[in-house]
DNA sequence: CCGGCAAATGCAACTTGTTGCATAAGGCTA
DNA sequence: TAGCCTTATGCAACAAGTTGCATTTGCCGG
């Protein structure tokens, strides 16, 4: 349900191709949601089976058709149907939690090998955010409350972000 | 793959049922992994049919019978395999950071309630690592490198839902 | 004494997400 | 000129996780 929740928050937005939502993702949404081409194209065709959607599909004489989606009014209507009710709690699953309670079977080097790439992978993270900062909010004292809210979103991945961080480096000084 | 592979490692340190399995991922284990009973007892008999694990039933007269998983050498060789090789990096998916794309279309009295209402569900969560400190961690100086490894998880879940707890409470004051 | 919880297991149907493959044309680079 | 990237879409099979239902007995509280 929350991918359809994503899709029409973006198209509501603005209508948009299933590949303009993928680079949605890769570009200001990345610490939001991310998903594969395939259950794009699934999820939306779908939704306009569904009538949360309509499509419009423009013609392209080199490259496939752009298909165009709109949210309908029975998609606004779902929309504000689940912002209206809370998100259910989001069941704890952390792989590399696991690798850590089987300490004596991980082997040292596979362990160093993975805290350091699980490192770089999180400073990648963070220059993407730096990246989504600069782009989306660099005068922060200028955004309304609408747009000060994903803001606040960023602003939070961020220091998520940095905490595991810190945290890695603790873990692999210690060792 | 990594259901399998937590259970794996909890019950190579020590054999046990899909109810007892139940009981840990509550007690020391609920920042790590969170799996239904269907989850586990299909992922456990699954695993028994691929040879990782072997199954004695404990007749009761008054209970269901008790079906106890071992780990075979077969099971202890997965394990080992999934330790070597790096995890992929698990994919960003945060519906709360979406509402706070549809801002507008939130209306504050729903917002004000999930706020409220996740707030609290992280204040439980973090009565329940303190409860898990106690109980398993009480002395960390005292801690062998292989209990230390699981206490740093626990240190880090900490933290995060520290990190999301002020998060949410400068947001809530902002509005 | 009735209802719910704890112990202990399971099936069936469903939703959500992944993997592998396919198409088709143009541009870039070694 | 061969191979890869980008644009643009999709199917089919699979893996993972959820939801709803079902069973049996004993204990505990109201």
């Amino acid at each position: 349900m929350s991918l359809r929740a994503v899709l029409l928050i973006t198209l509501q937005r603005e209508p948009g191709t299933g590949y303009d939502i993928l680079q949605r993702f890769k570009a200001g949404l990345a610490h939001v949601w991310q998903a594969s081409h395939q259950q794009l194209y699934r999820e939306l065709e779908r939704m306009r089976s569904d009538g949360q959607l309509t499509c419009e599909t423009l013609p392209q004489t080199e490259r496939p058709d752009r298909k165009i989606y709109r949210v309908t009014e029975a998609g606004l209507q779902a929309l504000d149907t689940w912002l209206a009710e809370p998100l259910a709690a989001n069941p704890v699953r952390q792989p590399l939690f696991a690798k850590f309670f089987a300490w004596e079977r991980w082997p040292e080097q596979a362990r160093r090998e993975e805290l350091t790439a699980f490192r770089e992978q999180l400073k990648e993270r963070l220059t993407t955010y730096a990246a989504i900062e600069r782009e989306w909010f660099s005068d922060p004292q200028a955004l309304t409350p609408a747009q000060r809210a994903p803001w606040h979103t960023l602003r939070l991945g961020q220091r998520l972000t940095e905490t595991w961080v810190e945290w890695v480096e603790e873990v692999m000084k210690e060792e």
